[in-house]
Formats: C-alpha cells, structure tokens, sequence
DNA sequence: GTAAGTGGATCCCTG
DNA sequence: ATCCACTTAC
C-alpha cells in the first residue's frame, strides 16, 4: 500500500516543487491531467510523477508504460528519470514514443494477430513510391501527395469518433475522387502486406489490434503516461486506452495551446474525450512560468488570446518584466538575415560575452526559409547547427546502405531493391526498373524472384533487360547478396567471430567497391560522404553493443502469452533506423565552438533559448499558405514565442524577396497588436543586462570590461537597418544623416492590406522615423555607453512614465484578463460547460462535430463521480504573491542560481535605474505604451561606423577585413563545403544535428 | 529506345 | 536536394 502523502511531506522528489507540481505529482486520483503552460516544469513534474509511482507508490518500473511524442522526448525523459531512480531501474519502464513502443509489441507477440513476425517498416520514401506507382498505373488523376495524406488520416483517426458528418462541398469533392481513393488505399494495404511491411501508421493501427484481442499483453501495466498529450491522434489515443485498460490509470500532461501538429491527425479534441471517458479526471494547472520575462509571456498572450475559442489558461511570470519584444521590418530577406546577424553580434557584445551564439536560436516556420539566413551566417563567419535539416539517415550514400541491408533482410522488399538497382551504375535505367516493378505488382513474384530466375535462366523476365545489365546486377547485386545472406549467423575466419551486422555491412562495402562508387559519383565531397560511412558502420557497431547488453526492448513476461524474443540483429537494427528521426547522439568530445541553432518551430518544441529570434513573420509563411487551420498556426506562433527567455525578436521582410516587388503582409497575428512591440533592438544598458544575467543565473562582468572589450566602430544601437525600410529616403547607407530635413511621416505606412488592422482613431504617440544631429552627435559620445544616457533620452524616459501613468488604468484591465483566468472558467469541465452547444465549436477547431452530448454527460459525470474535481487553481495559489526581491528560484532545474543584486551595479550617471517591477501588481500592459526612449542613432556618417556585419552591397569595410573590403558573397555551394583541413581525425557527420561551418 | 548527363524551377511541419 | 524536360551517346 502506498504511504499516505503526510508520511513524506518532505521527500526530496516533492521538495524540488512548486505546489501545484506537487499535487500532480502526488495526486493519487486514477486519472490525472496536467495541462502545462510554455517554461512551467512540465517535463520535471512528469518525471516526478513516473519516480513517484514507483519509489512511493511501489509500482514496477517494467509495469509502466511512459509513451512520449518524439524519439528525442523519450531519450530525454529516460534520462532524467534514469537520474532520480537510480540502479538502471529506468532501463525496465516501457518508454518511448508511440511508435517504437507499438512495434515493440508487435514484435513480441504479433504473431497472434497473424502478422508475420519479419515485417518491416515502409518509410516515408517507400510509401510515397508504391502510392505514386499506384496512381500512374490507375491513371488517378490525383496528386500523390494527397492520396497519401488521406490514407494517413484515414488511419490515424482511429475508429471511435463519429463519423462527422461532411458539409455538402465536401461530399462533393468526396464522392468524384473517393472511388479512386478508395481503390488505392486497397492497393497499397495489399503491396504493402505483399512485402511485409507496415508503415508508421500501421504500427500503431496493428497495435490497438493485437491490445483489443489480446489484452493480456498488457495484463501487467499498472499505469500509463503520457507527454505531450496535446498531440496525440485519434488511434493514439485508443493505444493509450488500450495500454491503461486493466487500472486505468493514466497521466497525461499537455497544453492546448501548443497544439501544432493537428495537420498530422493530432486532435485537440482528446482532451475531452479523456474526460469523458474517464470520469472523475484531476485536473491540475502549472501556471508559474519560470522561463521568460514578463514582457515575452504578456506578448505571447497577446498572440495567443486571439483566438476566442480557446481554453484560456493563465501564464503567471515569475521573472522581471525584461525588455520588450521586438518586431523588426527589414527591406528583405536578405536585409532581415544581415540584420539577424548583426543583431546577435550586438547582444553578444554588449552583454561582455556573458551570452555567445549558443544562446541563439533561430526559429522558422518552414526549413527552406533558411536559405538566406545560411548564407548571412556564413558570411560572417558564424558557426551554426541546423536541427530539424536532413537527418543522417536521410544522407543518399547512407540511405543506399540501409537498402542494401533492407534488402538482405527482406529480399521482397520492391521498392528498396528499385532503388539500388543501378546504384552503382549497372546500366539498367528507369524505364527498365519501372517495367520490372510493374511486372512485381501484378504477378505473384517480387522483383527480387523475377531478377534470380531471370539470370539463372530458369524464367525470362517479361521486362527487356540488356544482356550488359544483366551480366553486372547477377555478378554485382544479386550474388554479393546471396553471399551475405547465406552467412547470417554463421562464424567467419580462423579465429571464429561471429558474423554480425558490422561484419556484414564491411563485405558488403566491400563487394560493392562502395568507395570506388563514391569517389566517382561524388568527386567533389567523397570524402566527407565516405567519412559518412564509417560513421554509419560506428553507429552499427554501437547497436550491437547496446542491444547486446540490455534488455532495453523486451517486455516483461507474460504467463499465459507467449512471446517472441527477437534475437536477430538486422531487423532490429533497420527498426530503430526507421523509427528514429536522429540518431543516438553519441556526440559531446569537446563542444568547443558556440553554435547559433536554426530550427524548425516545431522542432524546437519543448526547447528555450535566452535569444530567439522569428523571422518571415509575414501573411503566407505564418498562417503559412497551404495551411488549413489557421489557429493552429497561431499557436504555432505562440510557441515560437515562448521558446525565448530573455529577448524575442521578430522581423518581417517588406518585399517578397523572390519577386517583382510584390509585398509581403505582416502575419496577421501580429497587425493588431504590432504596436506591443519594439520597432528595433532594445538598448542595453545596464538593469536590462543586470536582468538577464539573473533570469540567466549567470555573472555580468562590470562596465568597464565589457566597454573595454568591445571592438572599435561598434555599433551600439540597433540602428544599421532603416526602421521603416519604405522609407526610400532612409537607406541604410548614407542617407540617413540628410533624413532630418524631412518632415516626420504622420502616419507609419501600414504592412496589412486592406482591413487588415484598426489603425484608425488609435493615435500613435510620438514615434519618429529618424533622429535629429543633437541627439545623434549625443548619442555616439556619451549616451552610446553601456549604463550612460544622454539628456534627450532621460527626457524620453520620463515622458514614458507619465504616458504609463496615465495608460495604467485601462492597461490594467486588459493585464488582468491576460493572466488571470476568468472566473467563469475554473476548470476544464468548466469550460466545457460553460461552451455548452455552440461549445462544441471550442472542442474542436477546425471539424465542427457534434459534440453536444458532452456538456450534459459531463455534469452528470462530476456528480456521480467519487472523486471530487478540483479546481484547477487552489484558492491559496489564486491570489499568489511572488516573494519580495522576485527571486523565485526555478526548482531543482537551475543550479546554484545566484541572485544578482540590482545594487551592486550601480551606473555611472544619472540614467535612472529601473524601477523593480511591483509585486503585487502585474506590470500594466505595454500595448498602448509609446515606444520605449530609444537612443539617438549612434552614428554621423554611417559609412564609417559600419561594423564588419554590414554586408549591403559593396561596402567598405574597416581595414583588415579583407581584401578590397567586399567580402565576396559566398555561394550556398561553398558553405557546404566539407572541413577537411585541419581536423585530424574527422568526425565527419554528428546526428543529430548538421553542423556547417564556412 | 534506353541510358546517362544537363539546366532550371521548386521545396512546410514528423514518426 | 529533388524533380522535371531536354539533349546526346550507344
């Protein structure tokens, strides 16, 4: 029996958290779920809870099943658990993302479901070709791609929600193609199961079918949790009903407002339909965010409220208001890199190297707008890892390996044999390679049968093979392979070592002449692609010995089910390759060089950064064009945000860089409340530093350094890019110092296009385009110093605050709807109450289901329920108090935070030092606040002060900088050049990231 | 008619 | 990097 909560009120696993993360931790309600807000401790109360169960409550680990999203997830959440467990016990929990545990089962006991015990998994490339073979041969008229995607929702839906009833344009577009759809889906099931292979949604359609019939695989788990709740799909959810249907007994931990992956089936949804199905859930809010400034979180919630359909959660800062968020418009693309670029350079600077590149992340919403930003990085010499970019197991020659090995594992496996026919050249082309798999798909022999009979002369292949080709695939392909086969298990040479993966991988490297291969294929970067192999041939050797010596992937016994071990390496090892996106990264040895990271949104879910920077926020990359839904992308945004704990910038390029002039709109989550941000870089001056070094728990060196430090000419102020780059008059270059004579603009020109923002009636408070010489000529002598500031800008200061004073009033309001919840949603069944019939709108944002049926069940549920729901936030913690000096401490996860004292760093002028943020009171909300006091443009005559950066055209440089001072623009070709120079021992590729330098 | 090489437009997110 | 339309060599 589990220890009653009093008898360890101070255990270490509690003290480590803040209360309401206690109380998920300890609750010992059946059901349990934890909705998390960005930076709020979620992975930490969810490793908590899975150590809870098992030191306190007593559980076996090997009877909790742990199932995250992402396979990076997994490795991360063993770890930590691994951390307070202790003795290896980690290693006995069934973790890991949905996929890898469905096929883990699958594995075992399959069999029982007729699956044949050797399947293989179809990866994206398989299924994209058998679907688009499909297609050419029906003469479908429908775009491959599609197709796909609908047999992949068709799948992931799983099979309890109602079937919705389709609008009649639906029905429509429906009924033309869904013939066809039909037919192909059939098609494909068929070829796949005439190969053996199940793809990524089989896995886990098989799975909630083997758990249906054979529930007594999982007779043994005593509960299940769940990360990232919010993107689980409709099949993943009934796996999770499956895994937990002896105790139900669930965890789940999610946040609907990072809900980003509903374009691949995730449902929002789910989250109702848990609490509909298990009646009688505990609900808990981790509201406190311990990440970002104040600032960050209020203006993602300005992103984030838009959307009046949503659960509105609170988002409680725990940290100093910091300094505002920046919204930045650029000429260009291009011009948006070099400013990114020269930006990160001045934070790093200023802040005396207390921040490098590795605190900056660059976060995009699609990978091919990373283009520009490669090329201004490589410009300038900055080194950087793309995550999210071509994986390791994506790279050609490492993928032709993988092949190969496929197809010694599985010789009927069609579409990996296609696509190594002729790799290396054996003179056998497309069309033969198209007509010998067309002849597969309608006879009852695989391509590989038809090739063996057609060489042995047993059966001609109907498909014209060249005598020439067919002398070199029996001498080059099919024998090496039979060779390799036949040695499976066997032992090799005198001394009698087994002949293993490893083993196999090097005959068959060498049979192939692989190098050779490469060498004359790739002249240019053989070596790096080469390196790539034995890389491949270490990860290899690495598997076996981890497979080796844990008992990592089996499940526990089951009396009465038998299961089946698997004992051979090669299926195995292909498995993980499929299902992992990135390699185990055995990296680290030495992490010398500061990397910036450049990510995909998505991917850097779950991640922070002190810098984050969000470029491309325009009408098109986000909402992205072909996206369907456009609150999704709206979270998508909200995420992207809230990755950042110090400083935010987003940037807009004006101009669509690859056209005619056209315009590009700002997002329009940003339009209406554009004037919350920044129009530039903030100063940096001390308190803000001061802050960061705080929220940072790092150490700010004093003034002096830091000004000693700094390079000559450097700019101070985020001033080499015009603020309004529609100002033709103020170019970057040199015109900006004749701009004074120019009467201000009244009105900046609006990015939206029609009625695309309220502009109107709301006066824009004293904002200018430019600066005067006075405050110029002031700014680069004293004010342009850390900690100096200049008269006008003291001025500035001032005519703020009193602007704020007045503002307070209304500001206020608004604040209290961004961080409190309103009283009329106390829980999640609140809200789902409260919505009732047009509600059903909220539960689902982009289907509109009938969903009435939930309200009513629901409260019917709450009273009958045993177990009282609690309110989502305790009383105590509703009218919660930071403590005086606001030095809430992030528990357990931050090391030695050391509180930084404002008072220590005293300024050298009279610059008023900012005020410590009110604790009682949030800070008034800066929506209507004019823009912050910023400093006069640190520069005369720009054509000198321009820093290193600058990369505008043929500019002239300081000296030194290379030769005739233009700095010749480096094709995205060179970049990519491998470093094969100075490096000794080349580690060629280091998975999971891409690291580049120039 | 097939194989192989070339130049040009295009590319979202993931297991 | 991947997918084409197109040319050239056998």
């Amino acid at each position: 029996m589990p220890p009653p909560l009093a008898a360890n009120p101070g255990h270490a696993i509690l003290s480590s958290l803040n209360d309401a993360q206690r109380r998920a931790v300890s609750s010992d309600a059946q059901t349990v779920a934890i909705l998390a807000g960005p930076g709020s401790g979620k992975t930490h109360t969810l490793t908590s809870r899975v150590v809870w169960l098992i030191d306190y409550v007593g559980i076996r680990p090997e009877d909790v099943i742990v199932a995250t999203f992402t396979v990076k997830a997994a490795r991360e959440m063993k770890e930590r658990i691994g951390k307070a467990l202790g003795n290896g016990r980690e290693k006995k929990i069934v973790l890991g993302n949905f996929h890898s545990i469905a096929r883990r089962y699958l594995a075992a006991y399959g069999r029982h479901i007729g699956l044949n015990q050797k399947f293989g998994i179809a990866d994206d490339s398989d299924s994209r070709a058998i679907i688009a073979r499909i297609c050419k041969r029906r003469k479908v008229e429908l775009d491959p791609g599609t197709v796909r995607a609908w047999i992949s929702k068709k799948k992931a839906k799983g099979n309890e929600p109602e079937d919705v009833p389709k609008t009649a344009r639906q029905q429509a577009t429906k009924t033309a193609g869904q013939q066809d759809l039909d037919e192909c889906y059939e098609e494909y099931q068929a070829q796949l199961e005439k190969s053996n292979l199940l793809d990524f949604d089989d896995l886990l359609v098989k799975c909630v079918e083997l758990l249906r019939e054979f529930p007594s695989c999982v007779s043994n788990i005593q509960t299940v949790l769940i990360d990232e709740y919010q993107d689980t799909n409709g099949i993943q959810y009934e796996l999770m009903k499956l895994f937990a249907q002896k105790n139900r007994s669930i965890t789940i931990v999610g946040d609907p407002d990072q809900s980003i992956y509903g374009w691949r089936s995730a449902e929002i949804k789910n989250l109702w339909r848990l609490l509909k199905d298990f009646p009688g859930t505990a609900e808990i809010s981790l509201e406190q965010n311990y990440r970002s400034f104040q600032s960050i979180l209020n203006n993602s919630l300005l992103v984030i409220q838009q959307d009046k359909k949503r659960y509105r959660k609170a988002l409680k800062p725990v940290h100093g208001k910091g300094s505002r968020p920046v919204l930045r418009r650029l000429k260009s693309a291009s011009a948006e890199a070099d400013w990114i670029v020269s930006e990160m350079r001045r934070v790093i600077v200023m802040s005396g190297s207390m921040l490098n590149f590795n605190d900056v992340a660059i976060l995009l919403r699609s990978a091919s707008l990373s283009r520009h930003i490669e090329s201004a990085l490589g410009k300038s010499g900055i080194a950087y890892k793309m995550v999210g970019g071509k994986k390791f197991y994506e790279r050609v020659e490492i993928k032709t390996l993988i092949d190969y090995l496929r197809v010694i594992n599985q010789p009927g496996n069609n579409d990996a044999l296609a696509r190594i026919m002729n790799v290396p050249k054996r003179g056998i082309g497309e069309v033969t390679i198209k007509g010998l798999l067309e002849e597969a798909e309608g006879s009852t022999f695989s391509v590989w049968t038809i090739l063996t009979k057609h060489c042995r002369g047993d059966r001609n292949a109907k498909t014209k093979i060249t005598k020439h080709a067919e002398q070199r695939i029996a001498a080059g392909l099919i024998r090496p392979l039979e060779n390799i086969r036949k040695k499976i298990g066997e032992s090799v040479g005198p001394t009698g070592t087994p002949f293993g993966l490893v083993e196999m991988i090097e005959q068959l490297l060498t049979a192939l002449d692989f190098e050779k291969h490469l060498k004359t294929s790739y002249p240019d970067d053989y070596e790096q692609r080469w390196a790539n192999v034995q890389e491949f041939m270490n990860l290899a050797a690495d598997f076996v010995r981890d497979t080796d010596q844990s008992d990592d992937d089996f499940l526990p016994e089951i009396e009465e089910l038998e299961q089946v071990k698997e004992d051979e390496m090669l299926p195995r090892f292909l498995a993980n390759v499929s299902l992992a996106s990135d390699a185990q990264t055995a990296e680290d040895e030495g992490e010398a060089k500061p990397l910036v990271t450049i990510s995909t949104i998505h991917a850097a879910k779950g991640l922070e950064w002190p810098i984050v920077f969000v470029p491309a926020v325009y009408n098109g990359s986000i909402p992205h064009m072909r996206a369907e839904d456009s609150d999704e992308e709206r979270r998508l945004l909200y995420v992207a945000m809230t990755r950042a704990q110090t400083l935010l910038y987003l940037s807009c390029p004006v101009f669509n860089s690859n056209g005619n002039g056209e315009r590009n709109e700002l997002s329009p989550f940003i339009e209406p409340v554009h004037r919350a941000f920044a129009n530039k870089g903030p100063c940096f001056d001390r308190p803000i530093m001061s802050e960061i070094a705080k929220i940072l728990g790092r150490q700010l060196q004093s003034e002096d350094a830091i000004f000693k430090a700094m390079p000559d000419m450097f700019m101070i102020e985020d001033n080499l890019f015009p603020v309004d780059p529609e100002d033709t008059r103020g170019a970057s270059t040199s015109e900006i110092t004749h701009g004074t004579n120019q009467p201000p603009r009244a009105k900046r020109q609006k990015l939206s296009g029609p009625g695309g923002g309220h502009d109107t009636g709301e006066e824009v408070p004293w904002r200018k385009e430019y600066t005067t010489t006075m405050e110029q000529s002031s700014a680069f002598t004293v004010s342009a110093l850390p900690g100096f500031t200049s008269a006008s800008a003291h001025q500035a200061a001032l005519a703020k605050a009193s602007v704020e004073l007045e503002t307070n009033k209304k500001a206020q309001a608004v604040k209290r709807m961004a961080h409190n919840r309103p009283a009329d949603q106390k829980s999640i069944l609140g809200f789902v109450r409260s919505t009732s019939g047009s509600g059903s709108a909220a539960l689902t944002s982009s289907q509109s289901s009938n969903h009435n049926l939930i309200p009513a069940k629901l409260s019917q549920i709450v009273t009958n329920s045993n177990k009282p729901v609690k309110p989502a936030i305790a009383p105590e913690l509703a009218a919660h108090k930071l403590p005086a000096g606001n030095q809430l401490s992030r528990p357990s996860i931050k090391k030695e935070e050391e509180p930084v004292k404002r008072k220590a760093y005293t300024c050298f002028s009279s610059s008023p030092t900012k005020p410590a943020p009110k604790e009682e009171e949030p800070e008034p909300e800066e929506e209507k606040e004019p823009p912050e006091p910023t400093r006069a443009a640190a520069c005369l005559h720009s054509t000198t002060f321009l820093t290193p950066v600058q990369m505008n055209g043929g500019i002239k440089r300081p000296t030194g900088l290379g030769r005739a001072g233009i700095v010749p623009v480096a094709p995205i070709e060179k970049l990519r050049k491998p470093m094969t120079t100075t490096t000794t021992k080349m580690k060629p590729f280091k998975p999971p990231t891409m690291i580049r330098r120039p």
